[in-house]
DNA sequence: CGTTCGGTTTGACCGAAATCAATGACGTCG
DNA sequence: CGACGTCATTGATTTCGGTCAAACCGAACG
């Protein structure tokens, strides 16, 4: 090993946690390091920003390890949450002038990083990855969507009930790998009551509420504020609409 | 019948209204010949369905010609429009099993349909006409997200005046080449005021209500249902939020 | 052990938009 | 032309979620 500071590199993005779940999963090895030389891992602590809304769009990433939020400013000062990362998912803008988003870390978090004009570069000799990279935004373009029926359609009971069960889907696999007897989820909700309002378009007050009136109709149970336990997923997801 | 609506092939991609505009823009003559012969014109009548929602997704699209929109049902029946597409967008979901929203002409229309596989493959095979795909989707998926802010934090007056913005300025270029005097626009609405509900996730009485209120206070006329006229594109922008 | 502080819950009240209902305008077709 | 059907407007009422305000709770700290 003459050069620490290559070698590590080379191995990094075979260690990689999401090596094949990321857009990178298609590459070769020759390929891989070839990015691997572009990129670099960087740590997010929880709240710490990594873009901001309307910067011009110098980086884009790859998160590993954490979870991170999309957000934009209304012009009276509100927050929308425009989407909710989690490793694996690409954030930031290619090929664009600006980044259309904040990005920020929700909880402590990996992701790795590239200087946005390498990493175009790179994708427009690389059809594979540039290929990935369409699959997973036309992905995010049909969640987008759906989420757009949530905002647009939905009452706050509908809201919150649909975004637990998302949540849930999403988050159990992860920390619980064999499935769970029968209906029942319990899990550590990562975004807080206001951050909770503010992906479905509500107020902290209403989020609230409803959270107590789902638990007092038996649907969920709160152990603790960041703690959910689902009662029945099926039941649930009913409440969703 | 069928004849009448595969029209000759190869001059066709050439003489196509939407040809620098579309996905295709970037294609050599000799990729535009291949593309051209998995591809087929079809025209629509205002009203008429070219995609279901939750069927197979067998074919994709782009827009030639007129206006169409993308929509899913809600559990209890009603429609939220997932968005509304001009010529030389594109629609349907490439690399995707089910089609995620049905898509019917709002006006006469006409596009280019391909079946889905070919495509896809077509779409492997010339990474041009993948790049240009992505950017597309990339833009599409930016808009989408800055409906969400609209969807999740506008109030009634601030959706609308919104809407009639960017209706004017994605319908204005096309239909009246040189700049108009000043700040005025005038316009035929593409939409009904029930779609336009269904777009803004409001109910038609409250788009109706808001239309009179912007007349009364002198932002706007509505010298026919379909008509609008914007007496300054600068006001009712403020409007928006 | 009490204090403090941020996040959360709960309550009282209000207002914007939905709902229910009636009327009005317009195009079309006999 | 007149009758009908569709779409749009207007009005009355209700309801859901927002706003303002107060109480609450748990963690961190002196």
């Amino acid at each position: 090993m003459d050069s620490l500071e290559i070698e590590p590199s080379l191995n990094f993005c075979q260690a990689c946690a999401v090596r094949n779940r990321a857009i990178c999963a298609d590459l070769d090895e020759d390929e891989l390091g070839l990015l691997n030389a572009i990129g670099r891992r960087k740590r997010l602590q929880a709240g710490e920003q990594l873009l901001w809304e309307g910067d011009d769009a110098i980086i884009v990433a790859n998160v590993v390890e954490g979870v991170l939020k999309l957000s934009t400013q209304t012009a009276d000062g509100r927050e929308q949450i425009l989407g909710i990362v989690y490793p694996s998912d690409f954030l930031g803008r290619p090929f664009g002038e600006t980044t259309p988003y904040g990005v920020e870390a929700i909880t402590d978090a990996q992701v790795c990083v590239f200087r946005r004009t390498d990493f175009d570069r790179f994708a427009r000799e690389h059809p594979r990855l540039e290929h990935k990279l369409l699959e997973r935004t036309l992905a995010e373009l049909d969640r987008t969507r759906r989420w757009m029926v949530l905002l647009g359609r939905m009452n706050a009971e509908q809201k919150l009930a649909t975004y637990l069960v998302e949540t849930a889907e999403r988050l159990i696999p992860a920390n619980c790998k064999e499935s769970e007897l029968g209906d029942e989820r319990s899990l550590t909700l990562p975004l807080s009551r206001q951050q909770m309002a503010d992906v479905l378009g509500l107020t902290i007050e209403t989020v609230s509420r409803h959270m107590t009136k789902l638990k007092n109709d038996g649907l969920i149970g709160l152990p603790g504020r960041r703690e959910l336990t689902i009662n029945s997923l099926k039941a649930l997801a009913e409440r969703g609409g």
